[in-house]
DNA sequence: AACGCTAACATACCGGGGGTATGCGAACGG
DNA sequence: CCGTTCGCATACCCCCGGTATGTTAGCGTT
């Protein structure tokens, strides 16, 4: 049967960052070795150069997977409201809660920063859930629900937070810690709350 | 002139500290060459090897050195103040202006998570400016200034909060954002406050 | 339908750098 | 004064990321 060029190249670029996210989560970006991911994928290093020019390559293009993933999962549980100000609990919600994925943390969360540097780490959390934090935090002060105030302190503010919280979290054995981090995430959030007029 | 053996072995030790220190907030901790850092510092690679056992032993210890001197600073801030609430603004915002030097940003903030790993970092962050923040907190809720709650989630939200914006802070080019970021902080802080009695 | 061309890999090789095993001279203790 | 040990230096290994080159099989062209 003839398997058409296309379908080979996309096959065994899925093989490949199929099998390199599960490594780079279990193991961690330096101790994953390139050779290793190919062979288990089913080819040598030559193809894994042939699609990713390097090893931070496929990293790279792992991290982007995994970053729009979890930007969605985020999307979507703030949808599921219609108040802006639950939109906000919702997604923060949903960040958290997504923490307990290892790909999530150790990838975005550990070795990112470090592997792609700070900068280019930034400027890829910004095209995802970083940006609807800030959507959400801009339509509240629209809406005149948090004070006026520059957004993008408050984004950093906020997303570093959660960042921690869920590495906190994934660590933590108690069952309350959940809910006891939200409690405290909503109490931080309330001091934004605009004074009532 | 005779040198002992202790002072020669304690000045080997200083210099390759400042030497790696120097690097590794410079050009991260994978962009450093330990043969390298032995170089400038007067000796070779088995100097390193026997103060300290292996590179990531060596950036160990200067992790250790830095976070000291920082959770120095963030105290010494803190206790010029006698108001317990003004203490833990002055220890944060101590922290914020802490990001201004690049030692704490690479060696601290980027790199120790990952090379260290996460476990290890935050069982090192605990017994520095950790620490502090976390008795901060938990004065403040046995002066019943804030609701009673765990600190813990408290401490590591408000941490990365912190964290990740004094990263951000480092790479805004805009002169108020430090101010913007600190009365963002105030807004998130007060939430904590326990309603009027 | 044969043929050159190129895409999609495989194979072979290089070099840098972390780690180690061993050597050696100079302080130290008896 | 002499053996011992400490504080390194030297020489070496080898893993692994990266590159340069070879090879086969699909693809458009005439």
């Amino acid at each position: 049967m003839a398997v058409t060029r296309a379908e080979q190249r996309a096959a065994t670029r899925r093989a490949l960052l199929a099998e390199g996210r599960r490594r780079f989560a279990a193991d961690g970006y330096h101790g994953v070795v390139l050779a290793e991911v190919a062979r288990a994928a089913g080819v040598t290093k030559g193809a894994a150069y042939h699609h990713f020019q390097s090893k931070a390559g496929l990293f790279r293009t792992v991290v982007a997977e995994v970053q729009r993933e979890l930007g969605e999962r985020v999307a979507a549980a703030a949808d599921r409201h219609d108040d802006p100000w639950e939109q906000l609990r919702a997604g923060c919600r949903a960040f958290l809660a997504a923490g307990s994925d290892p790909a999530v943390r150790r990838i975005l969360l550990v070795d990112a920063p470090t592997v792609l540097g700070w900068d280019e780490w930034r400027a890829m959390d910004e095209e995802s859930s970083a940006r609807h934090l800030a959507e959400a935090l801009e339509d509240l002060v629209a809406a005149g629900i948090i004070a006026d105030q520059p957004v993008e302190p408050l984004t950093r503010l906020l997303s570093g937070a959660m960042n921690e919280a869920a590495l906190w979290l994934a660590r933590s054995a108690s069952t309350q810690a959940l809910a006891q981090t939200e409690q405290a995430l909503d109490l931080m959030l309330n001091g934004l709350r605009a004074p009532a007029r």
